[in-house]
DNA sequence: GTCTATATGACGATAGAC
DNA sequence: GTCTATCGTCATATAGAC
């Protein structure tokens, strides 16, 4: 599909670990701004040279393709766990790994409020995330770290509740004018509740 | 937050009271499960016509325009909880009714689970529900009944992390080989412990 | 790095025959 | 109720000048 120069060893496929122009993150700035409000088949390469004030050729000076675009973006937002997603594993008390993590995975989504449902729910990414090889294998160490028991059925539901009421109830409309630290907290405050019943 | 109890003049704008033909049935199908798949941005008309088997012509036949579709399809599928709703608003014992009211929300969503992802996070939907009027009222009317005190923080940010839960939970690819059986169990269980730290 | 101009195709939507 | 044929618009993407 793409590059990947590892194969199947991959000694390093970090995310995140490739550098931008300023150019380049001009483009993936207004991209996610854009997507974040329209998804990512309601948002065209016009929107987003028109927003950054640029013709679409300069746009595809930068990116070859849309679709790289949407890998790029979501690869620098996913970027922003590897190094906790890294801590927790290396943590040496894996419940403590995990609460630490689950944190700020938490304070990632509040930040990230408007742009989260579309990394959750959108078609195309959906897609891209389980078929983009590192996508892949990042969400399947995060969710290596918040759970343990992946064949229990209960706790399966249980995570799928948890991240569904991080990663929803943060776009809920409900909740538009809490700020971001209330939100963080009373969020902290349930999932732990919800968590500390398997602990 | 809501309120009104009917409103001014419209005496009946209940979802689902159109008739609908069987060649509109079958259209609204498909639109459904394309939709689901793929988001509205991202079903075309022709891919429509191609799952039913006909042309583009022939689906404009049933409906004016895409939007249309997109409309018919989400008042028939919000339909199946009117009578659920009215009975709610009707019950003398508001927090029963409540009770069963979200019991029948969680076994709609897990039902559908497939496509309640898109009701809930597709970018064209969710404008729709806000902006058609009879979603719009709708909706007002059923969050009425699941929530007493819209403007107690905690209640609302209850409130999101609940829906949020029972949409997004659903649609976690961690439970897909759950039954629906299981998954409604588990899901009514985990939303009355939320539920009865403020009843 | 940005531009204008353009190729190619898919989109939503319509006209009119059967 | 379905078809073929078509309209105008916009999509992704490219070529080549500055």
């Amino acid at each position: 599909m793409n590059a990947v120069p590892e194969a199947p060893t991959t000694p390093e496929h970090r995310l995140g670990s490739i550098a931008r122009t300023a150019a380049q993150h001009r483009v993936l700035d207004a991209a996610m701004d854009l997507i974040g409000d329209h998804g990512v088949g309601g948002t065209s390469l016009q929107m987003i040279a028109d927003a950054i004030g640029v013709s679409k050729a300069a746009v595809y000076h930068q990116f070859n393709t849309k679709n790289e675009i949407v890998i790029a973006m979501t690869d620098r937002e996913l970027a922003t766990l590897e190094e906790p997603l890294a801590a927790a594993e290396a943590d040496p008390d894996p419940l403590n790994g995990r609460k630490v993590l689950l944190n700020k995975v938490i304070a990632v989504a509040v930040t990230r409020r408007k742009w989260i449902g579309t990394l959750v729910n959108d078609p195309v990414i959906v897609r891209l995330l389980g078929a983009h090889e590192p996508f892949a294998h990042f969400l399947s160490r995060l969710y290596g770290v918040l759970l343990d028991e992946h064949d229990d059925i209960e706790a399966r539901v249980t995570a799928a509740v948890m991240s569904a009421a991080i990663a929803g109830s943060v776009i809920n409309p409900l909740v538009n004018d809490i700020d971001d630290e209330t939100l963080r907290v009373t969020l902290s405050h349930i999932t732990e509740r919800v968590l500390e019943r398997r602990d």
